[in-house]
DNA sequence: CTGTGTGCAAATTATTTGCAACCCT
DNA sequence: AGGGTTGCAAATAATTTGCACACAG
């Protein structure tokens, strides 16, 4: 349930000394109902519906802390910065024609112990994005090959 | 061979219909001798130092043909837009304390495979980066918390 | 010649910062 | 009162674009 989330949020916020204002639950409500992991830009946008006299510099102020509450996860796909309301690992698939970013509920893969064995490297967490066409892009393309 | 590396780009540029200067190669030697996935900026400095009249805007631009011919890839690496001078899939390790990004060599894991099938996403590439603690870093930590 | 490439400057876009007013505790 | 928060405006960064000149095919 996104009210459950929400109210965890709003929990964490406290426990670490910040507030839970409405303006931040509106943030925080744009990027979990959004499917879309949402620029700055969009959340912005969705929020100003609700408070108008938003600005986009709370939006990124709360965004930075949201970020250091561990409660979403800050993406750049394609050079676009992107926010995601689920911060634990997971996979995205990226389309590379409508640029949707949509989740894989999947396991997540344990590769990445294989690599640290070797490298030494100490790994926190991984990222794995997939890139190529979605269903619906590869259905369109298929009917513009027709069409054309 | 590095020089093997760029004859390559060269040839590929003029197959594509783009031309070889002096500035391109120099680009693409920036890009394929540096170990650290330049940004552009670090490019543009790294230039400069052989082309001093060269701009910016004239490595965006070549970086911009690069891709276009598959010659390189751009990763955005926590905000930072960076170059790579391998387009082929491969890891990434990515320090989180000196923000150096790695290539890990070892083989290309196959799990995508499974992912694709369930999901109906047709894939063309993907990219998996490992976030953590170069063996450096992880020394410098040691460091500081004895000294400290 | 003709078109591509280069460099400069200006324009955009994205994000950050400083600051005064505001609100919660 | 005190400190975090907000919104505005200005400041920064990063990247792109327009244009005139240079140069290669």
């Amino acid at each position: 349930m996104l009210n459950e989330r929400v109210a965890a949020v709003a929990r964490r916020l406290r426990e670490r000394g910040y507030r839970f204002t409405p303006q931040r639950m509106a943030i925080v409500q744009a990027i979990l109902e959004s499917r879309n992991h949402p620029s700055a830009e969009e959340i912005y946008r969705q929020v100003s519906a609700v408070f108008p006299m938003i600005s986009l510099a709370t939006v990124y102020k709360t965004l930075e802390v949201l970020k250091d509450i561990g409660e979403i996860a800050e993406l750049s796909v394609g050079g676009r910065t992107r926010y995601d309301g689920n911060p634990q690992p997971h996979i995205h698939l990226v389309c590379e024609r409508c640029h949707s970013v949509t989740d894989w509920g999947g396991d997540m893969v344990s590769i990445p112990e294989e690599v640290l064995a070797a490298s030494g490297f100490r790994s926190r967490y991984f990222h794995l994005e997939v890139h190529g066409l979605c269903p619906r892009c590869q259905a369109e393309s298929r009917t513009e090959d027709d069409g054309a």
